[in-house]
DNA sequence: GGGAAGTTCCGCCAAT
DNA sequence: GAATTGGCGGAACTTC
Protein backbone atom coordinates (compact mmCIF):
# COMPACT_ATOMS: atom_id res chain seq x y z
CA UNK A 1 0.00 0.00 0.00
CA UNK A 2 1.42 3.52 -1.13
CA UNK A 3 0.86 6.43 1.16
CA UNK A 4 0.92 9.22 -1.21
CA UNK A 5 1.00 13.15 0.47
CA UNK A 6 -2.18 14.24 1.54
CA UNK A 7 -3.65 10.73 2.20
CA UNK A 8 -7.55 9.73 3.64
CA UNK A 9 -6.55 7.70 6.89
CA UNK A 10 -9.31 6.01 6.50
CA UNK A 11 -8.80 4.43 2.56
CA UNK A 12 -5.18 4.09 3.76
CA UNK A 13 -6.08 1.49 6.56
CA UNK A 14 -8.73 -0.56 4.44
CA UNK A 15 -6.54 -2.60 2.88
CA UNK A 16 -4.82 -3.60 5.95
CA UNK A 17 -8.02 -4.11 8.06
CA UNK A 18 -8.99 -6.26 5.09
CA UNK A 19 -6.48 -8.23 4.01
CA UNK A 20 -5.30 -9.04 7.41
CA UNK A 21 -8.55 -10.57 7.99
CA UNK A 22 -8.05 -13.56 5.71
CA UNK A 23 -6.65 -15.46 7.91
CA UNK A 24 -2.43 -14.91 7.20
CA UNK A 25 -3.25 -14.96 3.36
CA UNK A 26 -1.80 -11.96 2.55
CA UNK A 27 0.95 -9.60 4.35
CA UNK A 28 0.39 -5.65 4.00
CA UNK A 29 3.48 -3.53 3.86
CA UNK A 30 2.46 0.14 4.13
CA UNK A 31 5.59 2.59 2.36
CA UNK A 32 5.76 6.00 0.72
CA UNK A 33 7.53 7.64 -2.03
CA UNK A 34 10.81 8.26 0.05
CA UNK A 35 10.33 6.36 3.12
CA UNK A 36 9.56 9.61 5.31
CA UNK A 37 6.61 10.03 7.52
CA UNK A 38 3.61 11.15 5.26
CA UNK A 39 0.95 13.69 5.78
CA UNK A 40 -2.80 12.98 5.70
CA UNK A 41 -5.49 14.95 4.91
CA UNK A 42 -6.43 14.93 8.36
CA UNK A 43 -4.63 16.62 11.32
CA UNK A 44 -2.07 13.88 11.69
CA UNK A 45 0.63 12.60 9.92
CA UNK A 46 1.60 8.72 10.07
CA UNK A 47 4.87 7.06 9.82
CA UNK A 48 5.70 4.34 7.85
CA UNK A 49 8.14 1.73 8.12
CA UNK A 50 8.75 1.21 4.30
CA UNK A 51 10.24 3.13 1.17
CA UNK A 52 9.48 2.50 -2.58
CA UNK A 53 11.70 -1.03 -2.70
CA UNK A 54 8.81 -2.26 -0.90
CA UNK A 55 7.05 -1.38 -4.52
CA UNK A 56 9.66 -3.69 -6.13
CA UNK A 57 8.39 -7.03 -3.98
CA UNK A 58 4.61 -6.32 -3.86
CA UNK A 59 1.87 -8.92 -5.97
CA UNK A 60 -0.46 -6.14 -5.62
CA UNK A 61 -0.03 -2.55 -5.07
CA UNK A 62 -2.92 -0.35 -3.54
CA UNK A 63 -3.15 3.14 -4.14
CA UNK A 64 -5.79 4.95 -1.17
CA UNK A 65 -6.95 8.42 -2.28
CA UNK A 66 -4.56 11.84 -0.95
CA UNK A 67 -4.50 14.96 -2.01
CA UNK A 68 -2.05 14.55 -4.32
CA UNK A 69 -4.65 12.54 -6.54
CA UNK A 70 -7.41 15.36 -6.62
CA UNK A 71 -4.56 17.81 -7.76
CA UNK A 72 -3.98 15.36 -10.85
CA UNK A 73 -6.39 17.21 -12.71
CA UNK A 74 -4.56 18.40 -16.00
CA UNK A 75 -1.40 17.87 -14.23
CA UNK A 76 1.19 14.97 -14.11
CA UNK A 77 2.32 13.68 -10.65
CA UNK A 78 4.92 14.89 -8.71
CA UNK A 79 8.76 13.32 -9.96
CA UNK A 80 9.11 11.30 -6.79
CA UNK A 81 5.17 9.44 -7.14
CA UNK A 82 6.14 8.82 -11.08
CA UNK A 83 9.46 7.07 -9.78
CA UNK A 84 8.12 5.08 -6.95
CA UNK A 85 5.36 3.79 -9.63
CA UNK A 86 8.19 2.89 -12.18
CA UNK A 87 10.20 0.55 -9.60
CA UNK A 88 6.65 -1.80 -9.90
CA UNK A 89 7.21 -4.96 -11.71
CA UNK A 90 5.38 -5.67 -15.07
CA UNK A 91 2.39 -7.95 -14.28
CA UNK A 92 1.74 -6.82 -10.61
CA UNK A 93 -1.71 -6.20 -9.71
CA UNK A 94 -2.84 -2.47 -9.53
CA UNK A 95 -5.39 -1.72 -7.41
CA UNK A 96 -6.63 2.12 -6.92
CA UNK A 97 -9.33 3.25 -4.20
CA UNK A 98 -11.59 6.34 -4.87
CA UNK A 99 -9.82 8.97 -6.16
CA UNK A 100 -6.41 7.11 -6.67
CA UNK A 101 -7.77 6.28 -9.93
CA UNK A 102 -6.65 9.82 -11.30
CA UNK A 103 -2.75 9.20 -10.26
CA UNK A 104 -3.04 5.74 -12.20
CA UNK A 105 -4.52 7.80 -14.77
CA UNK A 106 -2.08 10.57 -15.24
CA UNK A 107 1.24 7.70 -15.18
CA UNK A 108 -1.13 6.57 -18.30
CA UNK A 109 -1.30 2.93 -16.43
CA UNK A 110 -5.05 3.10 -17.32
CA UNK A 111 -4.99 4.09 -20.99
CA UNK A 112 -6.88 1.87 -23.40
CA UNK A 113 -8.32 -0.06 -19.90
CA UNK A 114 -11.68 0.02 -18.22
CA UNK A 115 -11.76 2.19 -15.06
CA UNK A 116 -13.73 3.79 -12.49
CA UNK A 117 -13.62 6.58 -9.76
CA UNK A 118 -15.89 8.64 -7.17
CA UNK A 119 -18.98 9.92 -9.04
CA UNK A 120 -18.18 13.13 -7.91
CA UNK A 121 -15.00 12.88 -9.76
CA UNK A 122 -16.74 11.57 -12.75
CA UNK A 123 -16.70 14.57 -15.32
CA UNK A 124 -13.23 15.55 -14.61
CA UNK A 125 -12.20 12.04 -15.11
CA UNK A 126 -13.70 11.71 -18.15
CA UNK A 127 -11.87 14.79 -19.24
CA UNK A 128 -8.40 14.51 -17.92
CA UNK A 129 -7.96 10.78 -19.67
CA UNK A 130 -10.01 10.53 -22.78
CA UNK A 131 -7.93 7.31 -23.80
CA UNK A 132 -9.78 5.55 -20.71
CA UNK A 133 -13.14 3.61 -20.80
CA UNK A 134 -14.84 5.10 -17.97
CA UNK A 135 -17.50 3.17 -16.39
CA UNK A 136 -19.64 5.67 -13.89
CA UNK A 137 -22.25 2.50 -12.70
CA UNK A 138 -19.35 0.69 -11.13
CA UNK A 139 -18.39 0.26 -7.74
CA UNK A 140 -15.46 -1.55 -9.16
CA UNK A 141 -14.07 -2.34 -12.18
CA UNK A 142 -11.86 -5.64 -13.00
CA UNK A 143 -9.31 -4.92 -16.08
CA UNK A 144 -7.42 -7.89 -15.36
CA UNK A 145 -4.46 -6.86 -13.59
CA UNK A 146 -5.62 -3.22 -12.99
CA UNK A 147 -8.32 -2.54 -10.82
CA UNK A 148 -10.23 0.65 -9.65
CA UNK A 149 -13.12 1.26 -7.22
CA UNK A 150 -15.63 4.09 -6.65
CA UNK A 151 -15.90 6.32 -3.55
CA UNK A 152 -14.40 5.79 -0.09
CA UNK A 153 -15.98 2.62 1.26
CA UNK A 154 -16.38 0.73 -2.05
CA UNK A 155 -12.86 0.08 -1.58
CA UNK A 156 -13.82 -2.66 1.06
CA UNK A 157 -15.89 -3.88 -2.04
CA UNK A 158 -12.65 -4.73 -4.28
CA UNK A 159 -10.61 -5.84 -1.37
CA UNK A 160 -13.08 -8.50 -1.09
CA UNK A 161 -13.28 -8.76 -4.45
CA UNK A 162 -9.65 -9.78 -4.55
CA UNK A 163 -10.21 -12.28 -1.82
CA UNK A 164 -12.90 -13.96 -3.28
CA UNK A 165 -11.20 -14.17 -6.40
CA UNK A 166 -7.80 -15.28 -4.89
CA UNK A 167 -9.39 -17.48 -2.38
CA UNK A 168 -12.87 -18.30 -3.10
CA UNK A 169 -16.32 -17.26 -1.67
CA UNK A 170 -15.76 -18.95 1.55
CA UNK A 171 -12.82 -16.44 2.84
CA UNK A 172 -14.40 -13.80 1.74
CA UNK A 173 -17.36 -14.14 3.27
CA UNK A 174 -15.42 -15.16 6.87
CA UNK A 175 -13.41 -11.74 5.80
CA UNK A 176 -16.59 -10.11 5.36
CA UNK A 177 -18.39 -11.51 8.57
CA UNK A 178 -14.97 -10.29 10.51
CA UNK A 179 -15.29 -6.53 9.16
CA UNK A 180 -19.24 -6.57 9.87
CA UNK A 181 -19.58 -5.77 6.23
CA UNK A 182 -21.85 -7.38 3.72
CA UNK A 183 -19.94 -9.91 1.49
CA UNK A 184 -21.19 -8.30 -1.43
CA UNK A 185 -22.99 -5.21 -2.50
CA UNK A 186 -25.61 -5.35 -5.32
CA UNK A 187 -25.39 -3.01 -8.71
CA UNK A 188 -23.17 -0.45 -8.75
CA UNK A 189 -22.56 3.26 -7.27
CA UNK A 190 -25.44 4.34 -9.26
CA UNK A 191 -27.63 4.02 -5.98
CA UNK A 192 -25.63 6.26 -4.07
CA UNK A 193 -25.68 8.81 -6.87
CA UNK A 194 -27.32 11.90 -5.89
CA UNK A 195 -30.92 11.38 -6.99
CA UNK A 196 -34.60 11.86 -5.52
CA UNK A 197 -35.45 9.31 -2.88
CA UNK A 198 -38.40 7.09 -4.31
CA UNK A 199 -41.67 8.27 -2.96
CA UNK A 200 -42.67 5.51 -0.63
CA UNK A 201 -40.95 2.21 -0.54
CA UNK A 202 -44.47 1.09 -2.49
CA UNK A 203 -42.84 1.89 -5.23
CA UNK A 204 -39.73 0.25 -4.94
CA UNK A 205 -38.46 -2.81 -6.74
CA UNK A 206 -36.29 -3.67 -3.53
CA UNK A 207 -38.76 -6.28 -1.72
CA UNK A 208 -39.11 -7.74 -5.55
CA UNK A 209 -35.46 -8.28 -5.37
CA UNK A 210 -35.42 -10.29 -2.06
CA UNK A 211 -38.27 -12.40 -3.22
CA UNK A 212 -36.83 -13.36 -6.57
CA UNK A 213 -33.29 -13.95 -4.57
CA UNK A 214 -35.62 -16.44 -2.48
CA UNK A 215 -37.27 -18.16 -6.21
CA UNK A 216 -33.68 -17.86 -7.52
CA UNK A 217 -34.40 -21.69 -8.89
CA UNK A 218 -37.81 -20.65 -10.85
CA UNK A 219 -37.94 -18.99 -14.12
CA UNK A 220 -38.37 -15.74 -13.27
CA UNK A 221 -39.47 -14.07 -16.42
CA UNK A 222 -39.85 -9.84 -16.71
CA UNK A 223 -43.32 -10.34 -16.60
CA UNK A 224 -43.54 -12.41 -13.18
CA UNK A 225 -40.94 -10.01 -11.85
CA UNK A 226 -42.92 -6.62 -12.72
CA UNK A 227 -46.41 -8.83 -11.55
CA UNK A 228 -44.73 -9.23 -8.49
CA UNK A 229 -43.67 -4.99 -7.97
CA UNK A 230 -47.40 -4.03 -9.33
CA UNK A 231 -45.73 -2.59 -12.06
CA UNK A 232 -45.80 -2.76 -15.77
CA UNK A 233 -42.67 -4.63 -17.35
CA UNK A 234 -41.61 -1.11 -18.64
CA UNK A 235 -41.84 0.82 -15.45
CA UNK A 236 -40.18 -1.99 -13.73
CA UNK A 237 -37.17 -2.21 -16.16
CA UNK A 238 -36.82 1.80 -15.55
CA UNK A 239 -37.08 1.45 -11.95
CA UNK A 240 -34.71 -1.43 -11.65
CA UNK A 241 -32.13 0.23 -13.58
CA UNK A 242 -32.15 3.37 -11.60
CA UNK A 243 -32.03 1.63 -8.36
CA UNK A 244 -29.67 -1.13 -9.04
CA UNK A 245 -27.78 0.00 -11.67
CA UNK A 246 -28.21 -2.78 -13.68
CA UNK A 247 -31.12 -4.16 -15.70
CA UNK A 248 -32.85 -6.85 -14.29
CA UNK A 249 -31.83 -9.59 -16.40
CA UNK A 250 -28.16 -8.56 -16.10
CA UNK A 251 -28.78 -9.01 -11.92
CA UNK A 252 -30.43 -11.72 -12.00
CA UNK A 253 -27.79 -13.68 -14.28
CA UNK A 254 -25.28 -12.25 -11.45
CA UNK A 255 -27.24 -13.83 -8.62
CA UNK A 256 -27.35 -16.87 -10.19
CA UNK A 257 -23.48 -17.14 -11.28
CA UNK A 258 -22.95 -15.74 -7.33
CA UNK A 259 -25.10 -18.80 -6.09
CA UNK A 260 -23.90 -21.48 -8.08
CA UNK A 261 -19.85 -20.31 -6.79
CA UNK A 262 -21.03 -20.97 -3.70
CA UNK A 263 -22.59 -24.47 -4.14
CA UNK A 264 -19.66 -25.34 -6.30
CA UNK A 265 -17.68 -24.93 -3.62
CA UNK A 266 -19.44 -26.01 -0.57
CA UNK A 267 -21.02 -29.16 -2.02
CA UNK A 268 -20.14 -31.90 -4.24
CA UNK A 269 -23.66 -31.46 -6.66
CA UNK A 270 -23.21 -32.16 -9.87
CA UNK A 271 -22.86 -28.58 -12.26
CA UNK A 272 -26.21 -29.90 -13.94
CA UNK A 273 -27.87 -30.09 -10.72
CA UNK A 274 -26.62 -26.76 -9.59
CA UNK A 275 -27.39 -25.23 -12.91
CA UNK A 276 -31.34 -26.11 -11.46
CA UNK A 277 -30.70 -25.27 -8.14
CA UNK A 278 -29.88 -21.74 -9.45
CA UNK A 279 -32.45 -20.87 -11.71
CA UNK A 280 -30.35 -21.84 -15.37
CA UNK A 281 -33.03 -23.95 -17.27
CA UNK A 282 -29.46 -25.84 -18.44
CA UNK A 283 -25.62 -27.09 -17.53
CA UNK A 284 -24.84 -25.23 -20.74
CA UNK A 285 -26.56 -21.98 -19.93
CA UNK A 286 -24.55 -21.93 -16.81
CA UNK A 287 -21.09 -22.61 -18.04
CA UNK A 288 -21.67 -20.08 -20.73
CA UNK A 289 -22.40 -17.52 -17.51
CA UNK A 290 -20.18 -18.82 -15.70
CA UNK A 291 -17.60 -18.64 -17.76
CA UNK A 292 -18.71 -15.41 -19.57
CA UNK A 293 -18.66 -13.73 -15.70
CA UNK A 294 -15.75 -15.65 -13.45
CA UNK A 295 -13.07 -16.50 -16.66
CA UNK A 296 -13.18 -20.11 -15.75
CA UNK A 297 -15.56 -23.04 -16.15
CA UNK A 298 -17.60 -24.18 -13.07
CA UNK A 299 -15.22 -27.54 -12.83
CA UNK A 300 -12.27 -25.62 -13.03
CA UNK A 301 -13.39 -23.12 -10.13
CA UNK A 302 -14.44 -26.41 -8.04
CA UNK A 303 -10.96 -27.66 -8.57
CA UNK A 304 -9.24 -24.77 -7.45
CA UNK A 305 -11.59 -23.50 -4.73
CA UNK A 306 -12.88 -27.02 -3.40
CA UNK A 307 -12.11 -26.66 0.26
CA UNK A 308 -11.04 -30.19 0.73
CA UNK A 309 -13.18 -32.37 3.57
CA UNK A 310 -11.23 -33.57 6.69
CA UNK A 311 -10.73 -36.91 7.05
C1' DG B 1 -20.28 -23.74 -32.51
C1' DG B 2 -24.22 -22.29 -35.27
C1' DG B 3 -28.85 -21.05 -36.04
C1' DA B 4 -33.78 -20.43 -34.95
C1' DA B 5 -37.01 -18.96 -31.60
C1' DG B 6 -37.98 -16.60 -27.60
C1' DT B 7 -36.93 -12.91 -24.33
C1' DT B 8 -35.02 -8.67 -22.74
C1' DC B 9 -33.66 -3.97 -23.22
C1' DC B 10 -34.32 0.68 -24.32
C1' DG B 11 -35.56 4.81 -27.16
C1' DC B 12 -39.59 6.93 -28.58
C1' DC B 13 -44.01 8.77 -27.95
C1' DA B 14 -48.81 9.33 -26.47
C1' DA B 15 -51.71 9.34 -22.41
C1' DT B 16 -52.34 10.59 -17.73
C1' DG C 1 -45.82 22.62 -18.56
C1' DA C 2 -43.32 18.98 -16.15
C1' DA C 3 -43.11 14.39 -14.54
C1' DT C 4 -44.52 9.70 -14.75
C1' DT C 5 -46.41 5.69 -16.86
C1' DG C 6 -46.93 2.14 -20.18
C1' DG C 7 -47.22 0.37 -25.09
C1' DC C 8 -44.64 -0.33 -29.38
C1' DG C 9 -40.95 -1.87 -32.19
C1' DG C 10 -36.27 -2.91 -33.40
C1' DA C 11 -31.79 -4.39 -31.77
C1' DA C 12 -29.35 -7.23 -28.76
C1' DC C 13 -29.12 -11.01 -25.97
C1' DT C 14 -30.37 -15.74 -24.17
C1' DT C 15 -32.02 -20.29 -24.55
C1' DC C 16 -32.53 -24.54 -26.71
Amino acid sequence: VIALDGVYPFELSIPHRVFSSAGGRYEVVTCSVDGRPVPTNADFAISVQHGPDALAAADTVVVPPSTTAAQLVDSAPPAAVLNSLARIAPGTRLVSICTASFVLGAAGLLDGRSATTHWCEAESFRRSFPRVRFELGALFVDDGDVLTSAGAASGIDLCLYLIRKDHGTDVANGVARACVVPPWRDGGQAQFIEQPIPASPDTSTASTRDWALSELHRSLSLAVLAKHAQMSVRTFVRRFNDEVGLSPGRWLIQQRVNRAQQLLESTDLPVDRISQEVGFSTAASLRQHFQATIGVSPVAYRRTFRVAEPV
